[in-house]
DNA sequence: TTTTATTAATTGACCGTTCAATAAAAATAA
DNA sequence: TTATTTTTATTGAACGGTCAATTAATAAAA
């Protein structure tokens, strides 16, 4: 039961943090939302905070587990930087807006240690998984550069469509923006 | 006694959203940093919800402010931009960050409409500032793109630089690599 | 005195957590 | 099989604390 149980209430978690934003998301909130007790939050996960903290290292894997998908069965260096940018812009693909619960936690992220943690493993990671495929392209000063550079424009551009709230159109146009520049980094600095 | 109680309640709050983030300001953490009671702060604006909007303006037009402050006596297309770049990152400026401010601000307008209006305003500024300088250097629909992209590097390296909770070498780093990235956008559409 | 500025105590709503009670399921004994 | 006990899963009311907002009282200025 219990693995069931905790799969709900995060999704219920992701559910009440898209709506009502991280500030407003109760006990209750979640526990109305998942159709139970709001004392079997605590029961399961400690209290309020250790939800939280679970719920983002479940969208944490989410994000690599479907880049690790897309790359599975082997591909060029271009192509997997490609699948990067679709994967951290994937993130909306689900039901409703996931998008705006990660910029709730990132910023809640500024004063909680725990979560703080948890989004320079996730800033490191989409550097590194950018710098791996560079490397294969370009000296490794370059590659260096281009990552860093990628890593801030996709989340630029990805910021900026989030706050704007916009449509599957202009994320759609903003993804492709993201890919022109890496193809563009790679014209520029490839051997 | 109205403008100066206005003023000093407004830095209490960016100081108490710097330091606790938004979700912990109280307006017994404001008052008691401006060293008044948590009343004046209705009979001033209203309520917290008032407070918060004023202190949200008051760092869009000290953003406006310091970069028409810097271009008043005219300049090339190029230093503008550079200019536009230093006025976005400098708003680590004053004391403590009031970096970490911002965030919580936006985040928080995913969920309140009057701050996201607030946002809309920052974010097409920040577009138009760059647009009108990059349609000095190339044509048109260059400068369209090339401002929609150094608005999203912009924003890009600052957040990450925010999250990662950089200090000032970081930050300056970072603000060099935007005002490099436009540079090479020039040699790149410029006519 | 009248007006303005400010305080500090109070109010009612709501927060997260705890916990005794209960329902359902499983195990054991008859 | 049926009856009984034990374990597991879940509830929801109660508690202590904190919040934003209000308000009557007070101090200072005009």
């Amino acid at each position: 039961m219990e693995p069931v149980r905790r799969q709900q209430l995060i999704e219920a978690t992701l559910q009440s943090v898209a709506e009502l934003g991280l500030q407003a998301t109760t006990i209750n909130s979640i526990s109305k939302k998942a159709g139970m007790s709001s004392g079997i939050i605590s029961h399961y996960f400690g209290g309020k905070q250790g939800l939280i903290e679970a719920t983002v290292r479940y969208l944490l894997s989410s994000l690599q587990r479907s880049l690790l998908h897309k790359t599975a069965q082997g591909c060029s260096p271009e192509q997997r930087l490609m699948f990067i940018v679709e994967a951290n812009f994937a993130v909306v693909q689900q039901q409703s807006d996931t998008t705006r619960t990660w910029l709730s936690f990132w910023a809640h992220s500024m004063h909680d240690a725990q979560l703080h943690r948890l989004q320079r493993v996730n800033a490191r990671r989409l550097y590194s998984n950018l710098l791996y495929s560079f490397k294969q392209l370009m000296a490794q000063g370059e590659a260096r550069e281009a990552a860093e550079l990628s890593a801030a424009m996709i989340d630029g551009l990805w910021l900026r469509a989030v706050l704007s709230k916009a449509d599957d159109a202009q994320f759609d146009s903003a993804q492709d923006l993201a890919k022109r520049y890496i193809q563009s980094l790679i014209q520029q600095f490839g051997v």
